[in-house]
DNA sequence: GCAAATTTAATAGTATTACTATCATGTTTG
DNA sequence: CAAACATGATAGTAATACTATTAAATTTGC
C-alpha cells in the first residue's frame, strides 16, 4: 500500500456539505459506509436512515453533514474528479510528448482503479463504480442548473479542460476538443456498463483493454489532420 | 401535417403495459399527457397521481395500464426506438452508397424531430426530449438486468445493430462497430444536454449542425482504414 | 333492449421516503 | 468547571408509490 503524502488535500469545489465530513469520526464513517452502501444498493435504494442504522448512528445526525442525499452524491463525484485530476497530474509528470500524454490520460480514464492506495474513508474502487453508474443522476435532473451554479461540476470541467488542452497541443486547428473528451469520458463509463449488462451493444474482446484501445484509436484518428 | 399510413403499427418489444394504452381513450390520454408532463416536470417529479388529476381521472385507473412509472418510461423509450427504426428505414430507402446511408443515419440521430407528423398521442418532439434526458434512468438502476430480460432494450439494440451493419459494409475489418454506434447515440444525447446546461463541456458553434458534423467526422475518420 | 361483463371513478389505506423539530445527554474546550 | 458543541433518541410531516374495495358508468353479446 502506497501512502498519500498526508499534507495533500484536494480542492473540492462548491460546498456540498453542511459540516466537513473529514473533520470527525462520524463524518468519516458516513463517507466510508455511504460509498459502500450506494455501491451495493444503488443510489435509489440508498437512504440516510439505512446508513444511520448501519453505522450505529441515526438519520438526523447524518443530515447535519449533508443536506440531502443528492448533495452527498454531488460531493462524492466532485471529490472523485478532484482525485482524478490529481492522478492525472501525477501520470503526466515528466511525460513530454503530447501524444504520450493524451494516451496516458485515456488510459487513466479507462482503468478501474485498484484500491492499493491508502485513502481511508474513500474507497476508490467503489467510488469509481458509483461515479460510473450513478453520477449521471446528479446531472440528469431538472435541478442541474442550480447544482451547476453551486459549483457541482467544477472539478469535472477542470478535468475535461486539462485533457482538451492536450488535444489542442497536438492539433490546434481541431474544432471540438471539449466535445471529444467529454464524449470519451462518458463513453468509457457507458461502455463499461454495457459490457456488464447489455453486451450486444459492445464488441467485447478477450483482451480486457479493448475499451481503452477503442477510445485511443478513435481519439487519435479523429484529431489527426 | 403528414399522415402516417394508418395500417402501420410498430413492433414494440416486451410487454411493459398491463393493458394496451392505444386501445382506449383513457389510455391515449395517459400517453399524450404523460409524455407532456414528464417533459415539463422531469421524470422524478412526475407521478401517476398528478397525471390522473390533469386528465380528470385517477391514480388507480392509470395503474391498470402501467404497473409502475418505470415501466411506463421503458414503454415510451421502446416506442421511441421502434419509431426511430421505422424512420431510419424510410430515410435510407433508395440510398445505395453505404457512406451516404451512414451519413443519413447520423443526421437522423442528431436532429430533433419537428412535430410535423400526425402521431396523435405520441408527440415526438417531447418524446425525443424525454428519451434524451430521462431515459438513461431506465437503465441506470440496479434492475437493468431484469428489465433487459423482459425485452426493455430490444428496439434500441435493433437500431444500434442496423446502423452498425452499415459500418461493417464500409469497413468489414473494423473491430468495434457496435461500440462506435452506441457511443455516438449516447454522445449525441449528452452533447445536446451539455449544450443547454454545461456549455463549457462542449464547443458550441453558431452553426447549429455542429453536433451532427462533429460525430459524422468522428465516425468516418475512425472507421477509415 | 337488457343482463352480464368490463371499465372507470372515488375513496381509503399501507409502507416508505426525505426530510425537520425538539430535547436530552455526552464530550470538548477555553 | 461552565459554556459550547456534537450526537442520539424520538416524533412528526407531507409526499410517494403503490393496493384494495366498492360503486357507478359504459360496452357487449345475445
Amino acid at each position: 500500500m502506497q501512502k498519500l503524502p498526508n499534507n495533500i488535500r484536494f480542492q473540492v469545489s462548491g460546498s456540498f456539505y453542511l459540516k466537513d465530513p473529514e473533520s470527525s469520526e462520524l463524518g468519516k464513517k458516513i463517507l466510508k459506509h455511504g460509498i459502500r452502501m450506494i455501491d451495493e444498493l444503488g443510489f435509489d435504494e440508498f437512504t440516510f436512515r439505512k446508513l444511520g442504522m448501519e453505522i450505529g448512528s441515526n438519520e438526523a445526525s447524518i443530515y447535519r453533514y449533508f443536506e440531502s442525499k443528492y448533495k452527498f452524491l454531488i460531493f462524492l463525484s466532485s471529490w472523485y474528479w478532484a482525485w482524478m485530476e490529481y492522478s492525472l497530474i501525477l501520470a503526466l509528470t515528466n511525460v513530454n510528448s503530447p501524444e504520450k500524454r493524451l494516451e496516458r490520460a485515456i488510459a487513466l480514464l479507462a482503468h478501474e482503479p485498484n484500491d492499493n492506495l491508502d485513502l481511508e474513508h474513500f474507497e476508490l474502487e467503489k467510488l469509481s463504480r458509483i461515479v460510473n453508474s450513478e453520477s449521471s443522476k446528479s446531472y440528469l435532473t431538472k435541478e442541474v442548473d442550480e447544482a451547476n451554479n453551486g459549483g457541482a461540476f467544477i472539478n469535472y470541467k477542470q478535468f475535461v479542460s486539462r485533457v482538451s488542452d492536450i488535444v489542442k497541443e497536438i492539433n490546434s486547428r481541431y474544432k471540438y476538443p471539449n466535445m471529444l473528451i467529454s464524449t470519451v469520458i462518458e463513453g468509457i463509463h457507458l461502455q463499461r456498463f454495457f459490457a456488464e449488462h447489455l453486451p450486444r451493444l459492445t464488441n467485447k474482446q478477450k483482451d480486457n483493454l479493448y475499451i481503452q484501445k477503442f477510445f485511443t484509436e478513435l481519439v487519435f484518428k479523429t484529431i489527426k489532420g
